[in-house]
DNA sequence: CCGGATTGTGGTACCGATAACACGGTGGCG
DNA sequence: CGCCACCGTGTTATCGGTACCACAATCCGG
């Protein structure tokens, strides 16, 4: 018979006080007597009994579980989320459950379904897009606490850590304006996606800006990934006027896309200069290339999970938090500035 | 009242039937009639009822979750490894706890510890050293089922999937021989780790298969991330007699490394080659330029939770698995081959 | 047409903890 | 010296499900 089959009525028969009284020790309610306290104490290590968060989840009704939900872990953005999450819900005695959507809208409703099933006490999520809508309204139907990070969705009352999508954006292409480009190729998500809408307005801003019309063609629209970025490369290629320049939504799809301009037996910045969002950490420290606007992912992850620890013990304040975080500037190779 | 607080009392209500039978109709078994199904599943409908994972968990001794703990989620191989099993656990219908240990021991101890309370069902662990044997026995000690990844402790009756390390450090070792190196240096972690034990043989062996002397003084013990590499590449620079090459005993100490080559204003490979294990997928798309022995991360991750889930549900051997997976040499750059 | 198997359902106890309240004993204060 | 507040502890019910067994109704073969 494991240890772990012990519960607090072994502990309290051996040290011949209540049910009760064992519960108060382990959770070092005052109102024990320091005899009482040894006794139990002594009754608990010697049989080696660990308390049941389970049993005491459901009694309590607080689980003492969250979960961080990304449309992929993989992206080191996320990542560095996930990681300064755990690491604050760890501290504040939280565990952390992990959903990876894979930027799959359906995935993510299972995820969330599931998770609202297992009575999790909050979630920080970064949705798929704005279709997220239904399952977060969801959420807010059960009363779990959420908080959205990196992007946003239209019509949700909830707290939101977000990166200056449009300033960010327009501080990028202002650049390879500066740089002589005209003609500046754009490979993004759909727009239900806040932060491709808000790139986009930066984008659009940065060329009205600089009294340079619009071309739509030069806008294309791919998944945020290296082979959506890979596939939107490629077609700004095959144009008859080529961009000199693009900028790419994020980090993986500015990937893809310089496998693309290389592919084509092209070069990067020589042929086409590129910038993008977010940084890939040690690809950069390896190798400085990536011109970009790097978010701190970091804070994202240890301040969204704080607003939601907040939330889940009701502190929060009456009104939504919206905290937008600027990004860091990152001049490199790729967008050939000398 | 959200439907959260909807039991299965009140379903049983609304539909005229017992509790038992609510919960027959939720879990699909047998002997439940058409009809009688149909009433209740209306109910639940109406009442938005979503049954309680935890209460499940607890009543049936079996929670739905499991954990995966390693040192660094921030590594891209650990996080290929847990994003893989995240999507076999989805499947089989569990949830994954993230554990960040940040190689601390005593962090380790925390979260197994933790985990152990939550009743998790199982747990795959990529331990920090040979020192984690201590609370991995606190599993067996509890029933809980664990599989070590990436790195085995010895003396530990329990499944494990590795990489080839003493033979994937040979291959490495015995190219930079092939290129010429005679004076090679290695920075690995001290040996209570296992990887670092075995490629530290595969390196001697290279060595003294080509009839090279083992030199200690070019053996640095570092820590596996960046700024152990660094130090332990700052070290070696320093030698009277430096060497000509040097094997990091994984990726991030090779980025430590490298910066720490550039710091002295000399360069991989020319003043120096350079090779490791494991591959920073993202870096290398960007940059072909770590010659690596690439870990089939994601089989490390989808394997391990594989038998994880076979030991859960009693369908593990009785032998206890040891699963070698090959790793892939892949050439770039940093070993200065043409 | 009867006895035993099968089917559909309910009752009760229990999983392992805690909340809320009750209660006897002690000490301070008027 | 009596009353009341407070202290330490126990009792009971409950959190939201499920296991196990009981039981009436129906079915079947001989």
């Amino acid at each position: 018979m494991s240890p772990s089959n012990t519960t607090i009525r072994d502990v309290a028969r051996l040290s011949g006080v209540s049910p009760m009284t064992v519960s108060r020790v382990i959770n070092d309610s005052e109102r024990v007597s320091p005899e009482t306290r040894r006794r139990v104490e002594q009754a608990i290590s010697e049989l080696g009994y660990v308390p049941s968060r389970l049993a005491r989840g459901l009694s309590r009704q607080r689980a003492g579980t969250l979960a961080v939900i990304v449309p992929d872990v993989a992206n080191p953005f996320f990542t560095a989320i996930l990681r300064a999450a755990e690491e604050v819900a760890r501290r504040a005695d939280y565990h952390v459950i992990l959903g990876d959507t894979r930027s799959d809208l359906s995935v993510e409703r299972d995820v969330i379904e599931e998770l609202i099933a297992h009575r999790v006490e909050g979630m920080m999520i970064a949705p798929v897009s704005d279709r997220s809508a239904a399952h977060l309204r969801r959420l807010a139907e059960f009363g779990v606490p959420f908080v959205l990070i990196d992007r946003t969705v239209p019509g949700l009352d909830c707290d939101v850590v977000l990166g200056d999508s449009s300033g960010g954006a327009r501080r990028l292409v202002e650049h390879l304006i500066s740089l002589g480009h005209r003609r500046i190729g754009f490979i993004v998500e759909s727009d239900d996606v806040s932060t491709a809408r808000d790139r986009r307005a930066g984008y659009e801003a940065a060329l009205s800006g600089a009294g340079i019309a619009l071309d739509p063609t030069l806008v294309v629209n791919a998944a945020a990934d290296p082979s959506g970025g890979s596939a939107g490369m490629s077609r700004l290629l095959e144009l008859d006027e080529r961009p000199t320049a693009v900028f790419t939504v994020n980090n993986l799809a500015a990937v893809g896309a310089i496998e693309a301009v290389r592919a084509a037996g092209l070069e990067v910045p020589d042929d086409v200069a590129l910038v993008c969002f977010d940084d890939i950490e040690y690809a950069s420290r390896l190798y400085p290339f990536l011109t970009a606007m790097e978010q701190p992912a970091q804070t994202f992850g240890t301040l969204g999970t704080q607003l939601l620890l907040e939330r889940i013990e009701g502190r929060g304040p009456e009104r939504r938090h919206e905290v937008v975080l600027p990004g860091e500037f990152i001049i490199r190779k790729s967008c050939g500035a000398k």
